[in-house]
DNA sequence: ATTAGTGCACTAGAAATATAGTGCACTAAT
DNA sequence: ATTAGTGCACTATATTTCTAGTGCACTAAT
């Protein structure tokens, strides 16, 4: 019932985390309309005001935009979520290299690390 | 004065996982004294109390021991550092691959991504 | 014995996040 | 006009994190 959260971040950046994944993904179009904050709330297992928040959030980074009593929508604009795609494809990168290299690994060890991994289901295609 | 954490986490977590860097990276080696918890409060810029549980926290996970009226220590267990090299390197690697996967991502476009970010300084050694 | 440096325990408060609950304005359908 | 569904604003409270401050016990050096 209640989508498992780490408690050490607010809920409400990773819920805009989780629908913005689920936008790349493409689990979410363009233009397509997101849950009620009502009913999003109760999906995921938060307040009201939470989901609030998130919308909001969204709509300031210009992913979702909102239609005073219709409800809030994936933004129709397909460029922006081809930018988003590469955003965040970009951000997790550059902050997974980071870390790695923080730690002094070297790439060889990042690929060989890879290998053990892809066993559980990365695509290849 | 203060490194800078970013303000969505809580700090002892954040300057836990630095000093698991440093360590990991070499920075610090097995059986080296840390920083006082105050001498680390003035360093970081944060309270000494948060200091306290950071170095409580890194003796919860036996990555360093404290020797109450002289100090806290790097472990001196040399294989615990490796273990925690390897921990380290697969959680990091395992959340990575696992946000990739949410988002659609192939292995191919990681490794793309990764040639772009190449020139920032990744070693191949 | 004294002193300095250390970890540690404790209380209190500030700040941010999340929850709880209510109500209102707008839209669409009837 | 009425109704249902929606976003949005507002107040209040709980929880967690962080800060602030104090004091004590232990260790090592003098």
């Amino acid at each position: 019932m209640a989508g498992d959260f780490i408690p050490t971040q607010p809920i409400y950046l990773q819920l805009v985390q989780r629908i913005c994944k689920q936008i790349v993904r493409g689990d979410l179009s363009a233009g397509e309309k997101l849950p009620s904050q009502r009913d999003m709330a109760i999906q995921v297992g938060v307040n009201p005001n939470t989901v609030q928040r998130v919308y909001t959030e969204l709509e300031r980074i210009t992913v979702a935009e909102t239609r005073r009593g219709q409800g809030t929508f994936v933004t129709r604009d397909e460029d922006r979520l081809l930018r988003l795609r590469e955003e965040l494809m970009g951000s997790y990168v550059a902050a997974f290299l980071g870390d790695m290299r923080e730690m002094g690994f070297t790439l060889e060890e990042i690929l060989r690390s890879f290998k053990e991994c892809e066993t559980l289901g990365l695509s290849h295609e």
